[in-house]
DNA sequence: CAAGTACGCCAG
DNA sequence: CATCGCTGGCGTACTTG
């Protein structure tokens, strides 16, 4: 062990070559691994050395220590017990025996006050109490933790069988769990504080859960906007947005409020989720394609597949009749829905209604009420208009009937389009004399039964290729079919354009504008068979040029067998949109909504077994100048969307780590709370759960080595960027498994690569391979030699092919126990704050005039530059500007002069679980910019950046890691704030 | 030029 | 009182290294 902490290079080639390949590989990736063992909260790793041949063992350990050194003298700056590190450094630690490490820890405790001078009595507030913690609670689990036992009670993590808890605390219960804790005291985390606060045990009915009452949640008043106070606006379809003298009339407080129930309320989202035809469509939807796709597979297991080998598809596309209308009707005998103009909508028949019309019958359709429309404006249409309310459930029985009967036909393949609609392939039950005599007869005996079952009438349409199956459907509704076989030509000449799938407003205003500027009428598929396709292509683009002109000709070879491409219809995203009643005062308001959000799609991650890899926020904000009430109540009215996305280097399906990205990204896109109109947060590139734990270790191993030691460069310890690695990081991984997973790496990684491939063109993650190159990469050179003709002769090829463009993503992991941490990076190239700069000014907005600078500066000033001194801030926006994108970022030039760690993740290394926390004292300097949490440092190094980046202005990444530094200390500010 | 991000569009 | 404006997939434009 040479004096610069690293390994000598001869010793360790000695040593090298005695380690077996899975050893060899396991030493590389721990080496990282070992320098997270600098921290103090990562003492189980460090018991993991027992393990580890003594070679490397002290390696690791000379590393620790250092770093060690360093912590303690970090700390001994102005704090008054250094040597007993903190609270944080305790609780971290994955106890295996609870009570022997919380009796450990009271007398560790008792020693840190008599060091103190503080009081040392005991607190018997809780003896006798033995407390569990559910979920996500505020204070966090470790706070209570900790408050429990200084207070006399016992802690444990797990609830055994024997029901050891007599307390158990949480802040909301999911059903299941409801009734598995029934016979338990569930009690909001108040108990313990009120507890501790009063001195005495509370009564833990007080602050049951199960009784918990809403009642409370009351419409805020609402700040008047500064810039656009108008007032509530009422232009039917808000495409125009007047400007308004009346100011807004504050919404007045019903007192009780009870009634009203928007985002802030927690029982939000399963109300609007209830009521909400759009999220039960969608559902339905995917709910159907997911038990046909299963159906499939296991049909495929018993029987193998039969390719559906006619070169003359029949194709039969069956929809019932203006279906929620019908359904609703059923339970309404008094009305006479043949004659009546009927509607299903919310809020009965009011003249003045904005509630959407989710279907309304063929009379309405006739005064040219359709499905969307608001009903004020139907009523203006057709005066007579019946409302009716939903009936889900009445649609789910309809549509249960629809789908055993399709089921009985025994088609070649079903393929649900929705909830009242399904594609057909029936060329196998027609023979081929009296082709269209048998479609008929199948069309007619179809249409009898669906009758005889549901009472619901339904249209067929049928012919070669889907596309003109759906065009026949058209043509047969309502309440009849058509088999199209004969003068394609003919009969597409004369439909509107709009008719065709994937064609809709958008296109047909591109067409009208750029393809038929003279044209008065609608446009028929007619005149776009007169269209060349390179003119479509130039256009549309090429995919959709394409595709216009074919489905012009009658072309389509979409396949609805789901058997030949499962792949193609499984689901490859998750995602949850509300963009109706989102109100909020405050960032505080919609973290927890962010929450509650990332809490319902990890629920449905987990139903499915997949973890994901990229979480993306959507916003909805309210367009400048509409109006802030719109006239729809509580709708989102006009607005601007942003979205931005964020990679997890560790696929994950806990809310927490979701939750965690949203919040961030919503700060880095930043929008006034008060103007949030809608939230979505979608998760995509999803891995099978189990798949990823494979993948997960070699991630969560991965973390620079100290190049910069190992290389025994030179220390600029007076720097402020120099790398303390105050970082700490925790396993989840049980170590028995790494060597078994890191054997496999080599020769399944490929085959894994195929299947990833073969599924999805882009690869889905990065896969371990690259992984390890990255380690490689943080190695210094001659080491990395040195490995490399020993992993040569070894025929282990890590690293060797990677991938043009490497991204390594680190981000902490969550235990079952909510104990442990896990590190996030986002690679430098990582989606750059400028984009949403640029684009602002470009958005749907209608205020056009927005100059580009401005923009910037909005969003730079809003985030960022807020928080630096004026002087500083006015000469960025002075010379903002003049910056070329393409310098290197300041930090980038920093580090290439040694004053920075070399290391690529200087976005790195920031506990997410601390930002979870509210232990704030510990949690706070987990909080890492440039790999430090000490504000001396942090100044420093923005004094440097701003000095150095004076003239030209800062570089976009550097403001972007600067700003998510800022995030995370807001984030931390408004959740943990003592 | 391959791959990534943001965002638009569409269907029910 | 209102009202419950979802969601998944695909395509394009543009950036990045
Ligand atoms: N903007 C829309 C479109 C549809 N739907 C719901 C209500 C419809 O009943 C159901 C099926 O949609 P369809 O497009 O099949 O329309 P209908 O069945 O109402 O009428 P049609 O006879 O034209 O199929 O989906 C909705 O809520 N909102």
């Amino acid at each position: 062990m040479s004096q610069d902490g690293g390994p000598s290079e001869s010793s360790f080639r000695d040593y090298m070559s005695t380690l077996e390949d899975d050893e060899l590989i396991e030493l590389i990736t721990s080496w990282s691994q070992k320098r997270k063992a600098s921290s103090p909260k990562a003492a189980d790793i460090n018991t993991n050395d027992a393990d580890q041949p003594s070679h490397s063992s002290s390696l690791s350990f000379q590393l620790a220590q250092e770093d060690n050194e360093e912590s303690v003298d970090d700390l001994g700056g102005d704090d008054k017990g250094p040597i007993f590190g903190d609270y944080a450094s305790y609780f971290a630690t994955k106890a295996q025996n609870q009570q022997i490490e919380d009796e450990k820890f009271l007398e560790w405790n008792k020693k840190r006050q008599q060091v103190q001078g503080q009081d040392t009595k005991v607190s018997s507030i809780f003896t006798g109490c033995v407390v569990h913690v559910n979920g996500y609670t505020r204070p966090s689990i470790a706070t209570i933790h900790k408050l429990i036992i200084l207070n006399g009670g016992k802690f444990i993590h797990h609830l055994s069988s024997k029901g050891a808890a007599t307390h158990i605390i949480a802040e909301r219960l999911t059903p299941r769990k409801q009734a598995e804790f029934k016979n338990y005291k569930v009690v909001r985390p108040q108990w313990v504080l009120d507890s501790i606060e009063r001195g005495s045990l509370q009564r833990w009915s007080d602050y049951s859960l199960i009784e918990v009452d809403y009642g409370q949640q009351r419409l805020q008043f609402r700040n008047e906007d500064q810039t656009n106070p108008h007032a509530k606006q009422d232009d039917e379809d808000e495409s125009e947005i007047g400007p308004s003298t009346e100011p807004m009339s504050e919404i007045v407080d019903t007192t009780d409020g009870t009634t009203t129930i928007d985002s802030k309320h927690p029982d939000f989202l399963k109300q609007f989720f209830a009521k909400s035809r759009l999220h039960h469509l969608s559902t339905w939807k995917a709910d159907l394609r997911l038990e046909f796709l299963n159906m499939v597979i296991e049909q495929s297991k018993s029987q193998g597949h039969m390719p559906t080998g006619a070169s003359h598809r029949i194709i039969v596309h069956v929809d019932f009749d203006c279906f929620f209308a019908t359904v609703s009707a059923l339970k309404r005998p008094d009305i006479d829905f043949q004659n009546q103009p009927v509607c299903v909508s919310h809020g009965g028949t009011k003249p003045g209604s904005t509630a959407d019309i989710a279907s309304c019958n063929y009379v309405c359709r006739k005064y040219g009420v359709k499905n969307g429309m608001w009903v004020r404006q139907a009523k203006k249409l057709c005066p007579d208009l019946i409302c009716l309310d939903y009936d889900f459930l009445g649609y789910e029985t309809a549509s249960k009937k629809l789908y055993e009967i399709l089921l009985g036909l025994k088609p070649d393949c079903i393929l649900p389009v929705s909830i009242d609609e399904a594609l057909l392939e029936i060329s196998s039950l027609i023979d081929d004399e009296n082709t269209v005599e048998q479609v008929q007869g199948f069309c007619e005996s179809l249409r009898r039964e669906i009758y005889e079952q549901t009472r619901c009438t339904v249209s067929v349409g049928v012919s070669h290729n889907v596309l003109l199956a759906k065009l026949s459907l058209r043509k047969a509704k309502p309440n009849g079919y058509f088999y199209l076989h004969e003068n394609f030509e003919e009969f597409l000449h004369n439909i509107p354009v709009s008719s065709l799938p994937g064609v809709g407003g958008a296109i047909v205003n591109k067409l009208i504008s750029q393809v038929f500027p003279h044209s008065s009428s609608e446009i028929t598929i007619g005149e776009i068979q007169g269209l060349e396709r390179a003119n479509l292509e130039k256009v549309f683009g090429v995919k959709t040029g394409t595709k216009l002109f074919e489905y012009a000709h009658g072309i389509d070879h979409t396949s609805i067998d789901i058997n030949s491409n499962p792949e193609a219809f499984t689901r490859k995203s998750i995602s949850i949109d509300i963009n109706w009643g989102i109100r909020f005062d405050s960032i505080a308001q919609i973290d927890e909504f962010l929450f509650r959000v990332s809490e319902e799609i990890c629920n449905k991650l987990q139903l499915m077994k997949m973890c994901t890899s990229q979480v993306t926020l959507k916003i909805l904000k309210r367009s400048k100048g509409a109006p802030i009430e719109p006239p729809k109540f509580l709708g989102c009215g006009q607005c601007d969307s942003f979205s931005k996305s964020s990679r997890l280097g560790i696929p994950s399906d806990d809310y927490r780590t979701i939750g965690m990205e949203a919040r961030i990204l919503f700060r880095n896109i930043g929008c006034d709370p008060l103007e949030l109109r809608g939230v979505s947060i979608q998760v995509t590139k999803l891995i099978e759960k189990g798949k990823e734990v494979q993948m997960r270790l070699p991630f969560a191993r991965l973390d620079a080595p100290k190049t910069a030691r190992l290389e025994g460069k030179e220390q600029h310890s007076d720097t402020p960027m120099e790398d303390k690695s105050m970082e700490t990081t925790q396993l989840e991984i049980p170590s028995e498994l790494d060597s078994s997973v890191l054997r496999e790496l080599p020769s399944s990684i490929e085959k894994r690569i195929d299947a990833q491939r073969q599924r999805d063109k882009a690869p889905i993650v990065d896969l371990p391979r690259d992984i390890d190159a990255q380690v490689f990469e943080q190695l210094p050179p001659s080491i990395q030699e040195e490995l490399r003709s020993e992993l040569r002769r070894r025929n282990i090829t890590i690293g060797e092919r990677t991938p043009k463009r490497k991204r390594v993503y680190y981000q902490q992991v969550f235990t079952r126990t909510g104990a442990s941490e896990v590190i996030r990076i986002i690679s430098p190239r990582k989606s750059p704050s400028k984009s949403p700069l640029k684009k602002s000014p470009t958005k749907k907005s209608p205020v056009k005039d927005v100059k580009r600078r401005e923009t910037k500066v909005a969003k730079v000033d809003e985030d960022v530059l807020n928080e630096l001194p004026p002087s500083l801030r006015k000469e960025i926006l002075e010379e903002w500007d003049e910056y070329e994108r393409t310098n290197m970022t300041e930090f980038d030039r920093l580090r290439e002069r040694g004053k920075l760690p070399e290391t690529k993740f200087h976005n790195s290394a920031n506990s997410i679980e601390s930002l979870v926390m509210d232990d704030f004292e510990c949690k706070i300097n987990l909080i890492m910019f440039q790999k430090t949490s000490q504000p001396s440092k942090i100044i420093k190094l923005v004094d440097r950046w701003m000095k150095k980046t004076v003239e030209k202005g800062p570089h976009h990444r550097d403001l972007e890691l600067f700003q998510t530094y800022l995030s995370k200390l807001n984030i931390i500010a408004i959740h943990c704030m003592p």
